[in-house]
RNA sequence: GAGCCUGUAGCUCAGUAGGUUAGAGCGCCAGGUUGUGGCCCUGGAGGCCGUGGGUUCAAGUCCCAUCAGGCUCCCCA
């Protein structure tokens, strides 16, 4: 592919004409989705302060540890967000979102980064979908933020998705269940893969979704989580599970669900799909009682959720769903001598001004090149313009999926075309 | 951070046990039609064979390094 002097850097790639027509499919998608659930779009900035990612999500994740793009400039720390809960939750409390009454429903979508190795579904900038609810302790606001998201790949016409739902209870239900995973595992220590050895003192819950197969066989054997839940998280996850149920929406408990993120209580969910390969995660998202709080602000929970549209469109391409592409062209102006091209520039406006999408050949190539050009773009219409035009007042228009043409006044000509495109 | 694989025209790829001026299809440009697209024919432009070093009389082809990419582990969206 020759030697460019410069190219993007690892892991961050460019979206080309042809491809943006499926972003915007999709954007508009999710816009609208959101729409109807009412949620209402936010917009944060891509830099955030270091201190309120490493805090938002836990010095002890991937995240924060190893993967943040981040720099200082003056006596400020910048980072590349990672992740948009965070930054939605910092501006709920920096512009005092809960003195706007009930409960906040937010979302939005944009660009995150993770300085990971990347791979399928895996860029170091990629874009997420997500949403929260900010203000509700009630199993009705998880339900609300997973039908949302249920509703989103159901319009799309995703089919084989798996909705996996867990509780993690409370800080204090999971420190007793934590020291009840130790006091299972320390007797088989041994047996344990390096990876799960290593998880055992850091956090025994992620032996739990190990995919190393000599855990396997001492994970099934483990105490679950919702046997050491508080009485309030077990009364909240039943709940919610009617909910789910009143809406339809089909789920599978998964007692081995555990997010990376710290800042999760009580529900945890995740939507997969076996079209993605390892990374087969679509979105994810879980309930968050004391983010708000430990971010400084008035205690508030909370729950939400993420997709990745990255993994949205493979899931998407899989399945063969038609997206779009490229628009094609209303009208092209073909035109032959100066006279004509200056015709043509001032025509070009009151074509437009009606909607149509106008063009025309800006080198002074040959009326060949000017229809090769105008046949590449998928014009619908072209307009010719020469000196018996001229001489006569009217242009010529050519219809090029029928391949007929005839001799009209300007008027006209835009009559018919505003017509067709219309139809 | 680790492993495996890949790197030849804009794109998809051929390039024989290392041997003279590096190929195809598609795309692009032009001509065949001095005022017209899609099909067809003809011609053309476009490659320091990712980069650097090494082996050799000779390297796209072998070796090493490096860069980039893909997939996987880890982790996550």
């Amino acid at each position: 592919m020759g030697n460019p002097n410069y190219t993007t850097h690892l892991g961050m790639v460019d979206i080309l004409p042809g491809d943006v027509e499926r972003w915007h499919f999709i954007e508009n998608l999710i816009r609208d989705t959101a729409r109807t659930f009412h949620f209402k779009e936010i917009r944060t900035p891509i830099l955030e302060d270091t201190g309120l990612i490493a805090r938002g999500i836990g010095g002890d994740t991937d995240i924060v540890s190893k993967e943040m793009f981040a720099f200082e400039r003056g006596d400020d720390r910048y980072v590349l967000r990672p992740e948009g809960t965070a930054p939605a939750v910092r501006a709920y409390i920096q512009h005092t979102l809960h003195q706007r009454g009930g409960s906040q429903k937010l979302f939005y979508i944009g660009p995150m980064f993770r300085a990971e190795r990347p791979q399928k579904g895996r860029q170091r900038q990629f874009h997420q979908f997500g949403a929260e609810i900010l203000g509700s302790a009630d199993a009705l606001a998880d339900a609300e933020t997973i039908a949302l998201m249920h509703t989103l790949y159901r319009r799309l016409g995703v089919a084989h998705i798996t909705l996996k739902l867990n509780s993690v209870g409370e800080p204090e239900s999971r420190k007793t269940y934590r020291e009840a995973l130790r006091d299972y595992f320390r007797p088989h220590f041994h047996l344990l893969s390096e990876i799960s050895q290593k998880r055992f003192d850091t956090n025994p819950m992620r032996i739990l979704d190990s995919k190393e197969p000599e855990d396997r066989p001492l994970i099934e054997g483990a105490p679950l989580i919702r046997e050491y839940l508080d009485a309030d998280s077990a009364a909240h996850y039943r709940q919610l599970q009617k909910h789910l149920d009143r809406l339809g929406i089909p789920y599978e408990e998964d007692p081995y669900l555990v997010r990376g993120l710290d800042y999760y209580t009580r529900t945890a969910f995740e939507l997969t799909s076996s079209d993605l390969g390892a990374q087969d995660a679509l979105g994810g998202g879980g309930r968050y009682d004391l983010l708000v709080e430990e971010l400084g602000g008035p205690a508030t929970p909370a729950v939400g959720f993420a997709v990745g549209l990255e993994r949205l469109l493979i899931v998407a391409d899989a399945l063969n769903l038609p997206l779009g592409g490229e628009k094609r062209l209303d009208v092209y102006i073909v035109t032959r001598g100066d006279e004509a091209r200056k015709w043509a520039l001032k025509h070009l406006r009151p074509l437009r001004d009606t909607g149509l999408s106008a063009s025309m050949d800006l080198q002074a190539r040959s009326m060949k090149a000017q229809m090769k050009e105008a046949d590449r773009e998928a014009a619908r219409f072209v307009l010719l313009v020469g000196d018996d035009e001229l001489a006569s007042g009217s242009v010529t228009l050519r219809d090029m999926d029928a391949s007929t043409e005839e001799t009209v006044h300007f008027p006209e000509a835009l009559r018919r075309m505003v017509g067709v495109a219309e139809g």
